[in-house]
DNA sequence: CCTCAAGTAAACAGGA
DNA sequence: CTCCTGTTTACTTGAG
Protein backbone atom coordinates (compact mmCIF):
# COMPACT_ATOMS: atom_id res chain seq x y z
CA UNK A 1 0.00 0.00 0.00
CA UNK A 2 2.86 2.04 0.82
CA UNK A 3 4.27 1.15 -2.26
CA UNK A 4 1.57 3.07 -4.46
CA UNK A 5 2.37 6.52 -2.58
CA UNK A 6 5.68 6.20 -3.05
CA UNK A 7 5.30 5.27 -6.93
CA UNK A 8 3.13 7.98 -7.21
CA UNK A 9 6.09 10.30 -6.18
CA UNK A 10 8.14 9.09 -8.32
CA UNK A 11 9.77 12.50 -9.70
CA UNK A 12 12.53 12.03 -12.18
CA UNK A 13 15.91 12.65 -10.82
CA UNK A 14 18.33 15.00 -12.37
CA UNK A 15 20.53 11.83 -13.74
CA UNK A 16 18.07 12.27 -16.71
CA UNK A 17 21.16 13.78 -18.93
CA UNK A 18 23.21 11.57 -18.77
CA UNK A 19 23.38 11.96 -22.40
CA UNK A 20 20.86 9.88 -23.44
CA UNK A 21 18.60 11.72 -25.81
CA UNK A 22 16.48 9.57 -27.39
CA UNK A 23 13.84 12.04 -27.96
CA UNK A 24 13.58 13.59 -31.11
CA UNK A 25 10.18 14.43 -32.10
CA UNK A 26 9.73 14.98 -35.43
CA UNK A 27 6.45 15.54 -35.17
CA UNK A 28 5.95 19.09 -35.52
CA UNK A 29 2.75 20.59 -35.80
CA UNK A 30 -0.27 18.15 -34.43
CA UNK A 31 -2.29 20.52 -34.14
CA UNK A 32 -5.45 22.00 -36.61
CA UNK A 33 -5.44 19.57 -39.52
CA UNK A 34 -8.70 18.84 -39.34
CA UNK A 35 -9.46 22.47 -40.18
CA UNK A 36 -7.49 21.77 -43.69
CA UNK A 37 -9.92 19.12 -44.90
CA UNK A 38 -12.29 20.10 -47.45
CA UNK A 39 -13.34 17.18 -49.58
CA UNK A 40 -11.32 15.00 -52.06
CA UNK A 41 -10.67 17.19 -55.15
CA UNK A 42 -8.06 15.17 -57.43
CA UNK A 43 -7.81 17.53 -60.55
CA UNK A 44 -4.19 17.88 -60.88
CA UNK A 45 -1.33 15.62 -59.82
CA UNK A 46 1.00 17.90 -58.41
CA UNK A 47 4.46 16.55 -56.94
CA UNK A 48 3.08 17.36 -53.72
CA UNK A 49 -0.10 14.70 -54.44
CA UNK A 50 2.26 12.14 -55.71
CA UNK A 51 4.11 12.35 -52.25
CA UNK A 52 0.66 12.47 -50.67
CA UNK A 53 -0.27 8.99 -53.36
CA UNK A 54 2.69 7.45 -52.10
CA UNK A 55 2.84 7.86 -48.58
CA UNK A 56 -0.59 6.40 -48.35
CA UNK A 57 -0.04 3.68 -50.52
CA UNK A 58 3.02 3.08 -48.50
CA UNK A 59 1.00 3.26 -45.42
CA UNK A 60 -1.64 0.79 -46.71
CA UNK A 61 0.70 -1.16 -47.77
CA UNK A 62 2.13 -1.58 -44.07
CA UNK A 63 -0.75 -1.92 -42.60
CA UNK A 64 -2.08 -4.35 -45.08
CA UNK A 65 0.97 -5.99 -44.15
CA UNK A 66 0.07 -5.35 -40.31
CA UNK A 67 -3.16 -7.14 -40.63
CA UNK A 68 -1.84 -9.94 -42.46
CA UNK A 69 0.71 -10.72 -39.84
CA UNK A 70 -1.75 -10.36 -37.02
CA UNK A 71 -3.89 -12.57 -38.96
CA UNK A 72 -1.29 -14.68 -39.26
CA UNK A 73 -0.97 -15.59 -35.65
CA UNK A 74 -4.26 -16.67 -35.16
CA UNK A 75 -3.23 -19.88 -35.21
CA UNK A 76 -4.26 -22.99 -37.38
CA UNK A 77 -7.70 -23.54 -38.69
CA UNK A 78 -8.85 -20.28 -38.66
CA UNK A 79 -9.03 -18.47 -41.62
CA UNK A 80 -11.62 -19.24 -44.13
CA UNK A 81 -13.92 -17.41 -42.61
CA UNK A 82 -15.24 -14.20 -44.38
CA UNK A 83 -16.75 -11.77 -42.72
CA UNK A 84 -18.18 -10.38 -39.67
CA UNK A 85 -20.47 -7.58 -39.08
CA UNK A 86 -18.92 -6.25 -36.42
CA UNK A 87 -14.83 -5.30 -36.05
CA UNK A 88 -13.00 -6.24 -33.90
CA UNK A 89 -9.56 -5.60 -34.14
CA UNK A 90 -7.55 -8.22 -33.19
CA UNK A 91 -4.66 -7.58 -31.75
CA UNK A 92 -6.39 -5.45 -29.69
CA UNK A 93 -7.41 -8.31 -27.81
CA UNK A 94 -4.02 -10.26 -28.26
CA UNK A 95 -1.77 -7.90 -27.58
CA UNK A 96 -1.67 -7.65 -23.81
CA UNK A 97 1.94 -7.81 -23.19
CA UNK A 98 1.35 -7.00 -20.03
CA UNK A 99 0.60 -9.96 -18.65
CA UNK A 100 3.61 -11.80 -20.67
CA UNK A 101 6.40 -9.54 -21.29
CA UNK A 102 8.04 -9.31 -24.50
CA UNK A 103 11.20 -10.16 -23.10
CA UNK A 104 9.16 -13.48 -22.18
CA UNK A 105 8.40 -14.06 -25.35
CA UNK A 106 11.82 -13.50 -26.81
CA UNK A 107 13.12 -15.97 -24.71
CA UNK A 108 9.84 -18.44 -25.96
CA UNK A 109 11.17 -17.49 -29.50
CA UNK A 110 14.78 -16.98 -30.56
CA UNK A 111 14.36 -13.44 -31.45
CA UNK A 112 16.10 -14.39 -34.59
CA UNK A 113 13.17 -15.34 -35.77
CA UNK A 114 12.04 -12.09 -34.90
CA UNK A 115 14.88 -10.53 -37.09
CA UNK A 116 13.79 -12.26 -39.47
CA UNK A 117 10.23 -12.15 -39.77
CA UNK A 118 10.49 -8.56 -39.05
CA UNK A 119 12.86 -8.04 -42.29
CA UNK A 120 10.92 -9.86 -44.31
CA UNK A 121 8.15 -7.99 -43.49
CA UNK A 122 10.07 -5.08 -44.45
CA UNK A 123 10.58 -6.12 -47.42
CA UNK A 124 7.35 -7.37 -48.41
CA UNK A 125 5.95 -3.27 -47.29
CA UNK A 126 7.92 -2.58 -50.19
CA UNK A 127 6.87 -4.64 -52.36
CA UNK A 128 3.70 -3.58 -51.60
CA UNK A 129 3.90 0.16 -51.64
CA UNK A 130 4.67 -0.26 -55.26
CA UNK A 131 1.60 -2.87 -56.11
CA UNK A 132 -0.24 -1.42 -53.57
CA UNK A 133 -2.75 1.11 -55.78
CA UNK A 134 -6.17 1.29 -54.78
CA UNK A 135 -8.10 -0.33 -52.93
CA UNK A 136 -7.01 1.08 -50.12
CA UNK A 137 -9.66 1.46 -47.39
CA UNK A 138 -11.21 -1.50 -49.11
CA UNK A 139 -8.23 -3.61 -48.28
CA UNK A 140 -7.83 -2.27 -45.12
CA UNK A 141 -10.99 -2.90 -43.97
CA UNK A 142 -11.68 -6.45 -45.39
CA UNK A 143 -8.56 -7.48 -43.66
CA UNK A 144 -9.61 -6.24 -40.53
CA UNK A 145 -12.36 -8.17 -40.76
CA UNK A 146 -10.57 -11.29 -41.31
CA UNK A 147 -8.72 -10.50 -38.56
CA UNK A 148 -11.39 -10.22 -36.52
CA UNK A 149 -12.61 -13.09 -37.82
CA UNK A 150 -9.53 -15.49 -37.10
CA UNK A 151 -9.43 -14.31 -34.10
CA UNK A 152 -12.97 -15.49 -33.46
CA UNK A 153 -12.20 -18.64 -35.29
CA UNK A 154 -8.95 -19.01 -32.56
CA UNK A 155 -11.27 -17.97 -29.71
CA UNK A 156 -13.41 -21.33 -31.11
CA UNK A 157 -10.78 -23.07 -31.61
CA UNK A 158 -9.57 -22.61 -28.48
CA UNK A 159 -13.00 -23.74 -27.02
CA UNK A 160 -13.24 -26.15 -29.01
CA UNK A 161 -10.21 -27.99 -27.33
CA UNK A 162 -11.38 -27.04 -24.00
CA UNK A 163 -8.23 -24.68 -23.69
CA UNK A 164 -9.54 -21.82 -22.91
CA UNK A 165 -9.51 -21.64 -18.83
CA UNK A 166 -12.98 -21.65 -17.41
CA UNK A 167 -16.14 -19.70 -19.06
CA UNK A 168 -15.01 -19.35 -22.82
CA UNK A 169 -17.94 -16.83 -22.92
CA UNK A 170 -16.58 -14.64 -20.12
CA UNK A 171 -13.57 -14.10 -22.40
CA UNK A 172 -15.69 -13.71 -25.17
CA UNK A 173 -17.46 -10.95 -23.18
CA UNK A 174 -14.60 -9.34 -21.58
CA UNK A 175 -13.34 -9.11 -25.65
CA UNK A 176 -16.07 -8.13 -26.48
CA UNK A 177 -16.69 -5.20 -24.28
CA UNK A 178 -12.90 -4.37 -24.80
CA UNK A 179 -13.81 -4.03 -28.72
CA UNK A 180 -17.21 -2.07 -27.81
CA UNK A 181 -18.42 -2.55 -31.48
CA UNK A 182 -20.26 0.42 -31.45
CA UNK A 183 -16.86 2.35 -31.07
CA UNK A 184 -15.75 0.21 -33.61
CA UNK A 185 -18.52 1.53 -36.05
CA UNK A 186 -18.70 4.55 -35.52
CA UNK A 187 -14.70 4.42 -36.14
CA UNK A 188 -15.51 2.80 -39.32
CA UNK A 189 -17.70 4.94 -40.53
CA UNK A 190 -15.06 7.67 -39.78
CA UNK A 191 -12.09 6.15 -41.74
CA UNK A 192 -14.28 4.97 -44.82
CA UNK A 193 -16.71 6.80 -44.98
CA UNK A 194 -18.39 3.78 -45.33
CA UNK A 195 -22.05 3.50 -44.06
CA UNK A 196 -20.88 0.16 -41.93
CA UNK A 197 -18.44 -2.03 -42.13
CA UNK A 198 -20.57 -5.16 -43.80
CA UNK A 199 -21.35 -2.40 -46.64
CA UNK A 200 -17.54 -2.27 -47.13
CA UNK A 201 -16.88 -5.71 -46.87
CA UNK A 202 -19.70 -5.74 -49.80
CA UNK A 203 -17.64 -3.25 -51.32
CA UNK A 204 -14.65 -5.21 -50.46
CA UNK A 205 -15.89 -8.48 -52.04
CA UNK A 206 -16.65 -6.95 -54.97
CA UNK A 207 -13.50 -5.83 -55.62
CA UNK A 208 -10.42 -7.82 -56.43
CA UNK A 209 -8.63 -7.47 -53.01
CA UNK A 210 -5.55 -9.59 -53.32
CA UNK A 211 -3.33 -6.97 -53.49
CA UNK A 212 -1.85 -8.40 -50.87
CA UNK A 213 -1.26 -11.76 -52.83
CA UNK A 214 1.79 -10.08 -53.34
CA UNK A 215 2.26 -11.87 -49.84
CA UNK A 216 2.38 -15.52 -51.42
CA UNK A 217 1.68 -16.35 -48.07
CA UNK A 218 -0.74 -14.55 -47.06
CA UNK A 219 -3.31 -15.22 -49.63
CA UNK A 220 -6.48 -14.15 -48.30
CA UNK A 221 -9.12 -16.84 -48.44
CA UNK A 222 -11.90 -15.14 -50.32
CA UNK A 223 -14.62 -18.02 -50.07
CA UNK A 224 -16.50 -18.89 -47.06
CA UNK A 225 -19.43 -16.56 -45.43
CA UNK A 226 -19.19 -18.29 -42.55
CA UNK A 227 -20.21 -15.52 -40.62
CA UNK A 228 -19.50 -15.35 -37.12
CA UNK A 229 -21.46 -12.86 -35.50
CA UNK A 230 -19.22 -11.44 -32.60
CA UNK A 231 -22.47 -10.76 -31.26
CA UNK A 232 -23.25 -14.00 -30.64
CA UNK A 233 -20.28 -15.15 -29.43
CA UNK A 234 -20.87 -14.70 -26.00
CA UNK A 235 -23.34 -17.50 -26.01
CA UNK A 236 -20.63 -19.83 -26.25
CA UNK A 237 -22.85 -21.39 -28.46
CA UNK A 238 -21.56 -20.40 -31.90
CA UNK A 239 -18.99 -23.47 -32.11
CA UNK A 240 -18.66 -24.01 -36.21
CA UNK A 241 -16.33 -27.06 -36.26
CA UNK A 242 -16.67 -27.12 -40.08
CA UNK A 243 -14.61 -24.43 -40.17
CA UNK A 244 -11.62 -26.85 -40.30
CA UNK A 245 -12.39 -29.10 -42.45
CA UNK A 246 -13.47 -26.48 -44.66
CA UNK A 247 -10.49 -25.37 -44.56
CA UNK A 248 -8.89 -28.08 -45.12
CA UNK A 249 -10.21 -28.31 -48.61
CA UNK A 250 -9.78 -25.10 -49.80
CA UNK A 251 -6.16 -24.54 -50.88
CA UNK A 252 -5.50 -21.67 -49.23
CA UNK A 253 -4.07 -20.91 -45.91
CA UNK A 254 -2.37 -18.11 -44.25
CA UNK A 255 0.52 -20.20 -42.73
CA UNK A 256 0.98 -22.27 -46.01
CA UNK A 257 2.39 -20.87 -49.34
CA UNK A 258 5.36 -22.06 -51.52
CA UNK A 259 5.10 -25.66 -50.38
CA UNK A 260 6.01 -25.21 -46.70
CA UNK A 261 4.85 -24.14 -43.49
CA UNK A 262 4.93 -20.66 -42.63
CA UNK A 263 4.52 -20.97 -39.27
CA UNK A 264 7.24 -18.73 -37.37
CA UNK A 265 10.75 -20.79 -37.73
CA UNK A 266 9.08 -23.84 -38.94
CA UNK A 267 9.15 -24.26 -42.69
CA UNK A 268 8.27 -27.70 -42.66
CA UNK A 269 7.70 -28.76 -46.35
CA UNK A 270 4.36 -30.27 -47.28
CA UNK A 271 3.79 -31.44 -50.60
CA UNK A 272 -0.10 -30.34 -49.96
CA UNK A 273 -2.63 -28.76 -48.29
CA UNK A 274 -3.79 -31.86 -46.79
CA UNK A 275 -0.33 -33.04 -45.26
CA UNK A 276 -0.10 -28.77 -44.34
CA UNK A 277 -2.97 -29.30 -42.19
CA UNK A 278 -1.96 -32.59 -40.60
CA UNK A 279 1.57 -30.79 -39.94
CA UNK A 280 -0.19 -27.77 -38.85
CA UNK A 281 -2.13 -30.00 -36.52
CA UNK A 282 0.55 -32.11 -35.34
CA UNK A 283 3.69 -29.69 -34.79
CA UNK A 284 1.21 -26.60 -34.26
CA UNK A 285 -1.51 -27.46 -31.73
CA UNK A 286 -2.56 -25.44 -29.34
CA UNK A 287 0.68 -26.02 -26.17
CA UNK A 288 2.45 -23.89 -24.50
CA UNK A 289 4.84 -22.98 -27.70
CA UNK A 290 2.68 -22.33 -30.23
CA UNK A 291 0.85 -20.15 -27.80
CA UNK A 292 4.42 -18.65 -26.61
CA UNK A 293 4.75 -18.01 -30.74
CA UNK A 294 1.83 -16.64 -31.18
CA UNK A 295 3.05 -13.82 -28.72
CA UNK A 296 6.09 -13.43 -30.73
CA UNK A 297 4.01 -12.86 -33.48
CA UNK A 298 2.48 -10.20 -31.44
CA UNK A 299 4.63 -8.29 -30.46
CA UNK A 300 6.43 -8.34 -34.55
CA UNK A 301 3.27 -6.81 -35.38
CA UNK A 302 3.31 -4.27 -32.82
CA UNK A 303 6.56 -3.47 -33.74
CA UNK A 304 5.47 -2.86 -36.90
CA UNK A 305 2.32 -0.30 -35.97
CA UNK A 306 4.62 1.46 -34.09
CA UNK A 307 6.75 2.06 -37.01
CA UNK A 308 3.38 2.25 -38.94
CA UNK A 309 1.89 4.88 -36.28
CA UNK A 310 5.18 6.80 -36.91
CA UNK A 311 5.01 6.98 -40.46
CA UNK A 312 1.54 7.76 -40.28
CA UNK A 313 2.60 10.86 -38.00
CA UNK A 314 5.25 12.02 -40.22
CA UNK A 315 2.32 11.92 -43.22
CA UNK A 316 0.43 14.21 -41.61
CA UNK A 317 3.23 16.46 -40.52
CA UNK A 318 4.12 16.63 -43.93
CA UNK A 319 0.79 17.17 -45.40
CA UNK A 320 -0.19 19.99 -42.77
CA UNK A 321 3.05 21.21 -43.99
CA UNK A 322 2.17 21.32 -47.26
CA UNK A 323 -1.24 22.70 -46.73
CA UNK A 324 -2.93 19.41 -48.27
CA UNK A 325 -5.74 18.53 -46.80
CA UNK A 326 -5.65 14.78 -45.87
CA UNK A 327 -7.96 13.04 -47.82
CA UNK A 328 -8.02 9.91 -45.86
CA UNK A 329 -6.23 10.83 -42.94
CA UNK A 330 -8.28 8.57 -40.54
CA UNK A 331 -7.32 5.66 -41.23
CA UNK A 332 -3.95 6.17 -41.12
CA UNK A 333 -3.99 8.20 -37.80
CA UNK A 334 -5.63 5.05 -36.39
CA UNK A 335 -2.98 2.44 -35.25
CA UNK A 336 -5.38 0.27 -35.61
CA UNK A 337 -5.09 -2.14 -32.57
CA UNK A 338 -2.66 -0.64 -30.13
CA UNK A 339 -3.91 2.79 -29.61
CA UNK A 340 -7.31 2.28 -30.56
CA UNK A 341 -7.36 -0.21 -27.79
CA UNK A 342 -6.72 2.45 -25.38
CA UNK A 343 -9.06 4.67 -26.98
CA UNK A 344 -11.62 2.40 -27.03
CA UNK A 345 -11.26 1.03 -23.43
CA UNK A 346 -11.43 4.63 -22.78
CA UNK A 347 -13.99 5.69 -23.92
CA UNK A 348 -15.44 8.39 -22.25
CA UNK A 349 -12.28 10.64 -23.45
CA UNK A 350 -11.92 11.40 -26.92
CA UNK A 351 -8.05 11.47 -26.18
CA UNK A 352 -8.24 9.91 -29.49
CA UNK A 353 -8.57 12.81 -31.71
CA UNK A 354 -6.17 12.46 -34.00
CA UNK A 355 -5.35 8.70 -33.50
CA UNK A 356 -1.85 9.17 -32.42
CA UNK A 357 -0.66 11.17 -29.24
CA UNK A 358 1.55 13.98 -30.24
CA UNK A 359 4.93 14.16 -30.19
CA UNK A 360 7.07 11.95 -28.11
CA UNK A 361 4.56 9.41 -26.72
CA UNK A 362 3.41 8.78 -30.06
CA UNK A 363 4.18 5.21 -31.47
CA UNK A 364 6.16 4.07 -29.21
CA UNK A 365 4.06 3.88 -26.70
CA UNK A 366 1.70 0.79 -28.16
CA UNK A 367 0.06 -0.14 -25.49
CA UNK A 368 -0.56 2.84 -22.55
CA UNK A 369 -0.49 6.16 -24.54
CA UNK A 370 -4.23 7.08 -23.97
CA UNK A 371 -4.40 6.37 -20.61
CA UNK A 372 -1.66 8.48 -19.50
CA UNK A 373 -3.52 11.24 -21.22
CA UNK A 374 -6.14 10.19 -19.03
CA UNK A 375 -4.71 9.54 -15.60
CA UNK A 376 -2.58 11.39 -13.45
CA UNK A 377 0.96 11.80 -15.07
CA UNK A 378 2.65 10.65 -12.48
CA UNK A 379 0.79 7.50 -11.88
CA UNK A 380 2.94 5.15 -13.45
CA UNK A 381 5.16 7.16 -14.80
CA UNK A 382 7.61 4.76 -15.12
CA UNK A 383 6.20 1.38 -15.52
CA UNK A 384 8.51 -0.45 -13.06
CA UNK A 385 8.88 -3.18 -14.72
CA UNK A 386 9.28 -5.42 -11.64
CA UNK A 387 9.76 -8.89 -11.31
CA UNK A 388 10.74 -9.66 -14.80
CA UNK A 389 11.58 -12.60 -15.65
CA UNK A 390 14.77 -13.47 -14.41
CA UNK A 391 17.75 -14.84 -16.57
CA UNK A 392 17.44 -18.25 -15.73
CA UNK A 393 15.37 -18.41 -18.15
CA UNK A 394 17.33 -17.57 -20.63
CA UNK A 395 19.79 -18.60 -23.14
CA UNK A 396 22.87 -17.61 -22.22
CA UNK A 397 23.16 -13.65 -22.07
CA UNK A 398 26.49 -13.45 -24.69
CA UNK A 399 24.69 -15.58 -27.16
CA UNK A 400 21.50 -13.90 -26.95
CA UNK A 401 23.24 -10.67 -27.16
CA UNK A 402 25.25 -11.54 -30.03
CA UNK A 403 22.71 -13.24 -31.87
CA UNK A 404 19.41 -10.22 -31.42
CA UNK A 405 21.77 -7.33 -30.55
CA UNK A 406 20.23 -5.33 -33.43
CA UNK A 407 17.12 -6.58 -32.27
CA UNK A 408 17.36 -4.74 -28.18
CA UNK A 409 19.01 -1.83 -29.65
CA UNK A 410 16.14 -1.09 -31.75
CA UNK A 411 13.52 -2.35 -29.82
CA UNK A 412 11.89 -0.98 -27.13
CA UNK A 413 12.25 -4.60 -24.94
CA UNK A 414 13.45 -5.56 -21.84
CA UNK A 415 16.18 -7.88 -21.89
CA UNK A 416 15.39 -11.13 -20.08
CA UNK A 417 18.84 -10.85 -18.13
CA UNK A 418 19.67 -9.76 -14.73
CA UNK A 419 21.02 -6.38 -14.38
CA UNK A 420 24.23 -8.07 -13.05
CA UNK A 421 24.46 -10.17 -15.71
CA UNK A 422 24.20 -6.91 -17.71
CA UNK A 423 26.61 -6.01 -15.86
CA UNK A 424 29.42 -8.19 -16.03
CA UNK A 425 28.64 -8.46 -19.96
CA UNK A 426 29.17 -5.11 -20.67
CA UNK A 427 32.46 -5.00 -18.42
CA UNK A 428 33.53 -8.38 -19.97
CA UNK A 429 33.31 -7.28 -22.94
CA UNK A 430 35.15 -3.97 -22.63
CA UNK A 431 39.28 -4.21 -23.86
CA UNK A 432 40.10 -4.09 -20.76
CA UNK A 433 37.31 -5.97 -18.75
CA UNK A 434 36.81 -2.74 -16.83
CA UNK A 435 34.46 0.23 -16.89
CA UNK A 436 33.65 3.39 -15.35
CA UNK A 437 29.52 3.82 -14.22
CA UNK A 438 29.24 5.89 -17.09
CA UNK A 439 31.07 3.35 -19.41
CA UNK A 440 28.49 1.06 -18.27
CA UNK A 441 25.67 3.32 -18.20
CA UNK A 442 27.08 4.27 -22.04
CA UNK A 443 26.81 0.34 -22.50
CA UNK A 444 23.16 0.05 -21.59
CA UNK A 445 22.08 2.50 -23.34
CA UNK A 446 23.67 1.62 -26.48
CA UNK A 447 22.84 -1.76 -26.25
CA UNK A 448 18.97 -1.28 -25.80
CA UNK A 449 16.33 0.42 -26.61
CA UNK A 450 14.81 -0.25 -23.36
CA UNK A 451 17.61 1.41 -21.21
CA UNK A 452 16.88 4.66 -22.93
CA UNK A 453 14.42 5.74 -20.76
CA UNK A 454 13.63 5.48 -17.07
CA UNK A 455 17.25 6.74 -16.95
CA UNK A 456 16.66 7.04 -13.35
CA UNK A 457 15.15 3.95 -12.63
CA UNK A 458 17.72 2.06 -13.87
CA UNK A 459 20.97 3.81 -13.44
CA UNK A 460 19.87 3.47 -10.02
CA UNK A 461 19.25 -0.51 -10.63
CA UNK A 462 22.89 -0.54 -11.77
CA UNK A 463 24.55 1.27 -8.90
CA UNK A 464 22.33 -0.76 -6.34
CA UNK A 465 23.88 -4.06 -8.07
CA UNK A 466 27.39 -2.58 -8.46
CA UNK A 467 27.55 -2.21 -4.82
CA UNK A 468 25.30 -5.09 -3.90
CA UNK A 469 27.13 -7.59 -5.53
CA UNK A 470 30.70 -9.05 -4.52
CA UNK A 471 31.36 -9.75 -7.66
CA UNK A 472 31.66 -6.09 -8.69
CA UNK A 473 34.78 -5.01 -7.58
CA UNK A 474 35.35 -1.26 -7.51
CA UNK A 475 38.73 -0.63 -8.28
CA UNK A 476 40.43 2.75 -8.53
CA UNK A 477 42.50 4.04 -11.21
CA UNK A 478 44.07 7.25 -12.13
CA UNK A 479 41.46 8.63 -13.85
CA UNK A 480 38.87 7.70 -10.96
CA UNK A 481 37.13 4.29 -10.32
CA UNK A 482 36.33 1.22 -12.91
CA UNK A 483 34.54 -1.78 -12.23
CA UNK A 484 35.76 -5.12 -12.84
CA UNK A 485 34.10 -8.73 -12.37
CA UNK A 486 35.50 -11.22 -10.01
CA UNK A 487 34.39 -13.78 -11.97
CA UNK A 488 34.81 -16.10 -8.89
CA UNK A 489 32.61 -14.74 -7.20
CA UNK A 490 30.05 -14.31 -9.68
CA UNK A 491 29.87 -17.83 -10.53
CA UNK A 492 29.17 -18.58 -6.76
CA UNK A 493 26.73 -16.01 -6.79
CA UNK A 494 24.63 -17.66 -8.72
CA UNK A 495 22.12 -20.45 -7.04
CA UNK A 496 22.12 -23.86 -8.68
CA UNK A 497 18.88 -23.00 -9.01
CA UNK A 498 17.81 -24.88 -12.02
CA UNK A 499 15.98 -23.75 -14.61
CA UNK A 500 16.40 -23.78 -18.05
CA UNK A 501 13.25 -24.62 -18.61
CA UNK A 502 13.19 -24.79 -22.21
CA UNK A 503 12.32 -21.39 -22.80
CA UNK A 504 9.74 -22.34 -25.85
CA UNK A 505 7.72 -23.92 -23.06
CA UNK A 506 7.75 -21.49 -20.68
CA UNK A 507 4.46 -19.87 -20.11
CA UNK A 508 2.08 -21.72 -19.32
CA UNK A 509 -0.86 -21.71 -21.93
CA UNK A 510 -3.22 -20.29 -18.93
CA UNK A 511 -0.86 -17.63 -18.73
CA UNK A 512 -0.80 -17.14 -22.16
CA UNK A 513 -4.35 -17.34 -22.91
CA UNK A 514 -5.74 -15.62 -20.20
CA UNK A 515 -3.13 -12.83 -21.62
CA UNK A 516 -4.78 -13.45 -24.82
CA UNK A 517 -8.13 -12.78 -23.59
CA UNK A 518 -7.20 -10.04 -20.84
CA UNK A 519 -8.39 -7.25 -23.28
CA UNK A 520 -8.23 -5.00 -20.50
CA UNK A 521 -4.71 -3.93 -20.81
CA UNK A 522 -5.68 -0.76 -19.10
CA UNK A 523 -2.90 -0.92 -16.71
CA UNK A 524 -0.51 -2.11 -18.64
CA UNK A 525 2.97 -1.26 -17.46
CA UNK A 526 4.93 -0.07 -20.37
CA UNK A 527 6.03 3.83 -19.46
CA UNK A 528 5.10 6.19 -21.81
CA UNK A 529 8.27 5.42 -23.79
CA UNK A 530 10.50 8.54 -25.94
CA UNK A 531 11.65 6.10 -28.26
CA UNK A 532 10.63 7.61 -31.15
CA UNK A 533 13.56 6.51 -32.94
CA UNK A 534 14.51 4.30 -31.41
CA UNK A 535 11.50 1.77 -31.75
CA UNK A 536 12.16 1.61 -35.42
CA UNK A 537 11.73 -2.04 -35.58
CA UNK A 538 12.10 -2.29 -39.52
CA UNK A 539 14.67 -1.02 -39.83
CA UNK A 540 16.45 -2.43 -37.24
CA UNK A 541 16.60 -5.73 -39.12
CA UNK A 542 18.87 -5.02 -42.02
CA UNK A 543 21.13 -5.32 -38.83
CA UNK A 544 21.99 -8.83 -39.71
CA UNK A 545 23.74 -9.91 -37.00
CA UNK A 546 22.23 -13.25 -36.13
CA UNK A 547 24.50 -16.00 -36.86
CA UNK A 548 27.74 -13.83 -36.05
CA UNK A 549 29.95 -16.18 -34.83
CA UNK A 550 30.71 -15.92 -31.68
CA UNK A 551 33.96 -13.97 -30.37
CA UNK A 552 35.88 -15.85 -27.96
CA UNK A 553 35.07 -13.73 -25.16
CA UNK A 554 31.49 -14.32 -25.83
CA UNK A 555 32.29 -18.13 -25.39
CA UNK A 556 33.77 -17.66 -21.79
CA UNK A 557 30.64 -15.58 -21.06
CA UNK A 558 28.42 -17.96 -22.88
CA UNK A 559 29.72 -20.63 -19.94
CA UNK A 560 27.86 -18.06 -17.43
CA UNK A 561 25.05 -19.91 -17.25
CA UNK A 562 25.31 -23.32 -17.89
CA UNK A 563 23.64 -24.42 -15.72
CA UNK A 564 20.99 -22.49 -16.53
CA UNK A 565 20.55 -23.23 -19.94
CA UNK A 566 20.51 -27.30 -18.99
CA UNK A 567 18.05 -27.02 -16.60
C1' DC B 1 4.55 -20.15 4.85
C1' DC B 2 9.28 -19.27 4.44
C1' DT B 3 13.34 -18.03 2.02
C1' DC B 4 15.78 -16.03 -1.52
C1' DA B 5 16.95 -13.41 -5.62
C1' DA B 6 15.81 -9.64 -8.14
C1' DG B 7 13.99 -5.14 -8.94
C1' DT B 8 12.70 -0.66 -7.31
C1' DA B 9 12.80 3.39 -4.43
C1' DA B 10 15.07 6.27 -1.68
C1' DA B 11 18.11 8.16 1.92
C1' DC B 12 22.58 9.34 2.61
C1' DA B 13 27.60 10.42 2.22
C1' DG B 14 31.48 12.09 -0.18
C1' DG B 15 33.71 14.26 -3.95
C1' DA B 16 34.04 17.26 -8.08
C1' DC C 1 24.59 24.12 -4.25
C1' DT C 2 24.20 20.67 -7.77
C1' DC C 3 25.32 16.55 -9.73
C1' DC C 4 27.51 12.17 -9.84
C1' DT C 5 29.07 8.11 -7.63
C1' DG C 6 28.63 4.75 -4.36
C1' DT C 7 26.51 2.47 -0.25
C1' DT C 8 22.86 0.99 2.19
C1' DT C 9 18.23 -0.02 3.68
C1' DA C 10 13.52 -1.10 2.92
C1' DC C 11 10.13 -2.99 0.44
C1' DT C 12 7.66 -5.83 -3.20
C1' DT C 13 7.33 -9.62 -6.13
C1' DG C 14 7.81 -14.15 -7.92
C1' DA C 15 9.63 -18.62 -7.57
C1' DG C 16 11.25 -22.58 -5.24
Amino acid sequence: MMVESASETIRTTPSNQNGVSSLSSQSDGGGGREGGSNGDVNGEISPVDLLHLQQQQALQAARQFLLQQASGLNSPGSNEVKQSPVQVPVSMAMMSPQMITPQQMQQILSPPQLQALLQQQQALMLQQVKHTLCSKQLAFQQQLIQMQQLQQQHILNLQRQGLVPMQPTAAMQSLQQAMCPSDLQQLWKEVSGVPSSEEALKQAEGLDLSTNSSNSTSAFPKAANAHIPLHNLPNGQNHTPKRDSHEEHTGSHPLYGHGECKWPGCEALCEDMGQFIKHLNNEHALDDRSTAQCRVQMQVVQQLEIQLAKESERLQAMMTHLHMRPSEPKPFNQPLNLASSGSLLKRDSDAYPEGLPHPPTSAATPITPLLHAHSHSHTHPVGPIRRRNSDKYCTPIASELAQNCEFYKNADVRPPFTYASLIRHAILESPDRQLTLNEIYNWFTRKFAYFRRNTATWKNAVRHNLSLHKCFVRVENVKGAVWTVDEVEYQKRRPPKMTGHNLRTYPSSHHLLSAFFSSHPVHVKEEPTEVEEDSRPVSLLAGVTHSLPLPSDERDLEEDLPTEELE
